[in-house]
Formats: structure tokens, C-alpha cells, sequence
DNA sequence: GCGATCAGCT
DNA sequence: CACAGCTGATCGC
């Protein structure tokens, strides 16, 4: 559970994430995503009580996170005190005392986090300065400097950014070597006969979805699903998933189950619609994370006799928080996350140092463009150094692309009709795999996995990832029968699709059946697994501690021997080559540092072109 | 009977 | 280590 209590010092008077407790004093309430672990008090029968009474209390999220939120009946009562925002769009929010009648005003911005539908990071600019809430958020390597408006305009280098970090972060392959290696699995399994069902065996509430559209339309089926009722206006999700048990993959949940028929773990049952038995295995996704030292990993791990489980991480890695926070370069940041056995100044000293460490981010030249005075303020909070407050009062310069929309509680001023814009945020493709394995073991312990003869297979990092843009799944209408016939958009998979099969798979596919005892170990219909166990995949990984120096950028190999000779058109690409600004100067830590220091003590800072600036 | 909390499990 | 849950026991109201 996250320490974050739901409120910011700057700006207590909104509660983001946490609705008990003291939350229950808030004058506006800001849900970042649909998981259950954010939205602790939310059905609350006090704060049920006190909507009752209010008039002006309002919950801001997505336009997505609120189908998802009433979409479970016991949320109903939010219906009409939410306040779904655009992405992207700065909108004026009045929080009111209504004992006072007190006013405070915000601008509040949503900004996409990546981490499941309908996921953002709040924007927070008023009197007391510029606070940015992540939340949870998986963002690639570079995607902080594609969001305008972290550095739009002048307003970036005005404002300081608290960023409360989610520690615990999951490493993650990249995104769509993970799903590559789950096509390879499940290809291989269901491939053997309409009896061969795969589960895939989730945990959260949402964040698979992409897996879902993504193998529905590799193998042009839908998933099986325990409801549709939250994608009913997401067509994208909606025309993947079915509640038809008849299906080849599920993805289905029983509250009740685990009930275990050994080899048949399906919860909607085990036997096809004939009566005929189904050979079923359970593919888990879940989070590989961070070893102490030298690990490497595979991103399919073989956990029994017909389970595995795949890295698929909601989070970004380490070295993407890394590049997000060397790229906001924020003056104070308050991690929401402490593992157990660290301080929390432990995690703010690592944060900070994350910050520090700009030789392998984004290069930061924008933010530094146009400056303005800045001046101190008085310090609300003791012994705090950086409590630096700003003027609020010219937040609001020109707004680009968006004009700025007021959402005062008493009215209601967003349609719920308007079809959305989508906004476009491309996103960088490679990352390097450097993920270790979970020691979330689960049920079944037959297989001692061993960790030996490390090889890589970075080439195949470097195909046509592209991460999930959950935006793009949400419509406001609700679909027509047309609109949820088997989708064929292959934007976001056409290159790695022709690679499954044929002699490319094997540059990502390592035969690993030596470290497995296989031919001992029965299959669930007595079957051998022949092509599945040679789809284990392992890379060499890169440790956290490595990640925090500066890693040879080259990718060249430390594994002890390659394998598969194929070479490939290896795009190795690395997660340090961001291209630079031509003629552009990055600024080292103490250039930075040192700016800031100047911006914090209310000097002018004056900004030259060229490779003088700073 | 419900909620909150915690242990346990995954 | 931790994810995002769920279930069940216990305690208090």
C-alpha cells in the first residue's frame, strides 16, 4: 500500500487517491486510475453521506476511469459528483469551503500515465506553485519530453515540480518483447488442437488490455471475459473480449475458484462445450523485478507443469522513473512507496539522485527557453528548504492547442457526448530488457527454475513496440454491431506479426529445455510441451546499480556466449540514444543545480541561444 | 450485519 | 523486495 495519505502540503484541500480518513475533509477528490489500492475509501459510507449533503464536492478523473468506476454498482452513488476531464486539456477547478465559503482555484491538467484505461498523472498549478501527482504510470524512455505541457512554454522553468513517485516500480521487458514471447506461447499451445485453451491468469482489475487486443488479433478470436459491462463504451476493448466460454483464450476470474481440478484451472470450466476435457495452461503476467545484482532473466518463466508466467509490468522500469524524473528535474519529490527495510529518505535520496543524473535522459533544452522572474515566498511549512512559492496569478499564459475550460463544481460543463480528441504522443520503441525475476512464487513449485548460461536477445527489443495508448480505446458512443466486428488495425503490430513464425522467432526464442527436466514432467493431457519449453526466453540483465552509473551505450555483449547464430538487422537500440538537439549544450548536474538555485533565490536568469545557454 | 484491519495467499 | 488483488478471522459499532 502506498504511504501517500492522499494529500499534497501545497494544496491539502484536494485529495488525490485516498478518500478516508482525513480525505474526508477534502473539497475536491481526484482519482487517478481504477485500482482498488487507490481508491481506498471510496465507497465509504461517510463520504457516501457527505456527497449527499454537498453540492460543490466533485471527483475529477478520466473520461475513462469514470466508466470504469460506475461500471461497478457500488460506485453508483459517484454518478452524479464525477467530473471526467480530457486528457491534455488545463481546466480551471474551484475548490469551495462550504462552511465559508472560501475559494481556492486551480488549474488542473490531466496528463496520460500509461499505466492501465484511463490512467493519468494530475497537473496541479495554483498559488502554491506546480505540484505534479504521478500516481502509478508506465512511461517509455522519452516520453516526459513529448508531453507539452511539462515544459510548455515559460511555465515549466517557473514552477517546482513534487512528483510522488510509486517506488515500486516493476522492472519490465519491453512491452511488446513480453507480448511477442506470450504470442510465441500461445501460438504454440492452441495451435495443437481446439481443445488446447489458454487462461491467462490476471490480477487486476485492468491493465491487460492491451495483452487482450493483441493476442485477440494475432489469433483473430476474442477473449473470454467475466463481464464486458466496463468496455461497453470502448469499442478498441470491447470487440476482443467476449463472455462466450467457447473461445481458445480466457481471461476469466471466479471469484470462487482455484478450486482445483489439477490440470484444469479454467474457472469457467474445464471441459469444452461437447463435454470434451480441455487441455488448459495458465500464463500469469506479472511483474519481474529488480535483483540485487547480475541478473538475468527470461521473460517467460516456466512455474509447472502447465503454468508460466510473463513479464507484463503496469510500471515503468527503473530507468524509465530515471529519464522521467531527469527530465523534470524537480526541486522536491515525495515517493509514495517505501519498500519495507528503507526510509523514506532513503527512497527521496535515490529519487533525488534519479534527478541528478541527466547524461542518459531526454536532453532538457526546452524547458530552459524562456524564463521569467521568479520570487520567493514566505515558508509555509517549517524546515522544508524547498517550499519556494510562487505566484499563481499569470499560471495561465496561452494554452496551446487547448482552451482552457473552467469545471466549477456547480455546474456541470462537460458534455458527456462529445466524441474526444485523441491526442498524439508518440512514443520511443526501445528499451533495454532489465527486468529479474519475481520470487512471487506461486502454487505450483515443481519446476526449480535455474538460473544458468545467460544469453541476450536485445535484437529483439528493437521491433515495432508500441506501448498502449489507452485513450485510443475510448469512444463516448456506444458501439453499433459494425463497430465491434473482429477489428483489423494493424497499426500497432504488422511488423512483428510476420516474425512469429519462421526463422526470426528464433533469434527470440531460446532454447531453454536443457535447464528443464521436460520429458519427466507430465502435461496436463500427458502431452509433451516440445515447442512451448523452447520458447522460454532469457536475457542478459542489467542490475539497478548499473543502471545508476552510466552504462557503455553500445550494448555490447557481457554474456558469457551468445547463441543462435542469426544475425539480425540488430537495431540494438540502446536506451542511450536519445538523439541530442543539434547544436544543442546538455546541461551537466551542476549547471543545473546551480540554475535552479539562481531560479529559487528569485535571481534573473538570463537565457542565450546556442551553446551558451545556462 | 457492516466496516475496518490484519493475516494469509497468490 | 513488491504488484493488485481476494478471502477469512477478528474486533468494534
Amino acid at each position: 500500500m502506498s504511504s501517500f495519505a492522499g494529500r499534497m502540503k501545497e494544496y491539502p484541500n484536494m485529495s488525490l487517491d485516498r478518500f478516508d480518513r482525513e480525505n474526508l475533509h477534502a473539497r475536491a477528490y481526484f482519482l487517478s486510475h481504477c485500482h482498488k489500492d487507490h481508491m481506498k475509501g471510496l465507497k465509504g459510507p461517510l463520504l457516501k453521506r457527505k456527497l449527499k449533503f454537498s453540492l460543490t464536492v466533485k471527483l475529477y478523473c478520466s473520461f475513462v476511469t469514470k466508466e470504469l468506476l460506475l461500471s461497478n454498482p457500488k460506485y453508483a452513488f459517484w454518478e452524479d459528483h464525477i467530473v471526467a476531464l480530457e486528457l491534455e486539456s488545463p481546466t480551471l477547478i474551484t475548490l469551495i469551503d462550504e462552511a465559508s465559503g472560501e475559494r481556492e482555484e486551480l488549474v488542473v491538467t490531466l496528463l496520460p500515465a500509461g499505466h492501465c484505461p484511463g490512467s493519468v498523472m494530475f497537473l496541479v498549478e495554483g498559488a502554491q506553485g506546480t505540484v505534479l501527482y504521478t500516481g502509478d504510470f508506465r512511461l517509455a524512455k522519452g516520453d516526459a519530453s513529448r508531453i507539452e505541457l511539462l515544459h510548455s512554454g515559460s511555465r515549466y522553468t517557473h514552477t517546482y515540480v513534487h512528483t510522488y513517485i510509486h517506488t515500486h516500480s516493476g522492472a519490465k521487458k519491453y512491452l511488446e518483447t513480453c507480448l511477442h514471447a506470450i504470442r510465441g506461447l500461445v501460438q504454440d499451445w492452441v495451435s495443437r488442437s481446439v481443445y488446447h485453451t489458454v487462461w491467462l491468469n490476471c490480477k487486476a482489475a485492468y491493465g491487460y488490455e492491451y495483452l487482450f487486443t493483441n493476442l485477440g488479433d494475432e489469433f483473430h478470436t476474442q477473449i473470454h471475459v467475466k463481464s464486458l459491462d466496463m468496455f461497453k463504451k470502448m469499442p478498441e476493448i470491447l470487440s476482443h473480449v467476449t463472455t462466450d466460454r467457447a473461445t481458445q483464450i480466457h481471461a476469466c476470474r471466479h471469484p470462487k475458484d482455484e478450486e482445483f481440478v489439477p490440470a484444469s484451472r479454467l474457472p469457467c470450466g474445464s471441459s469444452a462445450s461437447d463435454g470434451t476435457p480441455l487441455n488448459i495452461i495458465s500464463i500469469k503476467p506479472s511483474t519481474m523485478w529488480f535483483g540485487e545484482r547480475t541478473q538475468r532473466t527470461k521473460v517467460i518463466v516456466r512455474t509447472g507443469a502447465s503454468s508460466y508466467r510473463a513479464c507484463f509490468s503496469f510500471h515503468s522500469s527503473y530507468s524509465e522513473i530515471k529519464d522521467f524524473l531527469s527530465y523534470l528535474q524537480p526541486i522536491n519529490i515525495y515517493p509514495s512507496v517505501i519498500p519495507i527495510g528503507r526510509t523514506h529518505a532513503d527512497v527521496t535520496e535515490l529519487l533525488k539522485s534519479m534527478c541528478r543524473d541527466v547524461s542518459s535522459s531526454a536532453v532538457i533544452y526546452r524547458p530552459l527557453g524562456t524564463l521569467k522572474r521568479t520570487r520567493p515566498e514566505q515558508h509555509t511549512h517549517d524546515g522544508d528548504c524547498a517550499d519556494w512559492l510562487f505566484e499563481g496569478a499569470d499560471l495561465a499564459p496561452v494554452r496551446k492547442r487547448v482552451m482552457m475550460q473552467e469545471a466549477t463544481p456547480t455546474t456541470l460543463p462537460n458534455p458527456p457526448d462529445e466524441p474526444l480528441p485523441l491526442t498524439h504522443i508518440p512514443l520511443i520503441t526501445g528499451d533495454y530488457m532489465d527486468c529479474t525475476e519475481s520470487n512471487d512464487d506461486e502454487e505450483e513449485r515443481d519446476l526449480e527454475e535455474e538460473e544458468r548460461g545467460g544469453e541476450r536477445d536485445e535484437g529483439s527489443v528493437s521491433n515495432s513496440g508500441t506501448p498502449p495508448r489507452w485513450e485510443e480505446f475510448f469512444t463516448t458512443e456506444i458501439l453499433t454491431d459494425s463497430q465491434t466486428s473482429q477489428p483489423h488495425s494493424c497499426s500497432h503490430t504488422s511488423p512483428s506479426r510476420s516474425t512469429l513464425t519462421g526463422s526470426q522467432t528464433s533469434e527470440l526464442f531460446v532454447d531453454d529445455s536443457a535447464k528443464l527436466p521436460s520429458p519427466s514432467i507430465p502435461l496436463s493431457a500427458g502431452q509433451g510441451l516440445s515447442q512451448a519449453e523452447s520458447m522460454l526466453i532469457q536475457s542478459e540483465d542489467r542490475c539497478q546499480g548499473d543502471a545508476l552509473t552510466n552504462l557503455d551505450a553500445g550494448g555490447e555483449e557481457s554474456g558469457s556466449h551468445t547463441h543462435q547464430s542469426e544475425p539480425t538487422e540488430s537495431q540494438v537500440s540502446s536506451d542511450f540514444d536519445i538523439p541530442s538537439t543539434p547544436d544543442s549544450h546538455t546541461p551537466g548536474p551542476d549547471d543545473l543545480s546551480d540554475l535552479y538555485r539562481r531560479l529559487a533565490a528569485g535571481e534573473e536568469v538570463v537565457t542565450r541561444t546556442g551553446s551558451q545557454s545556462l
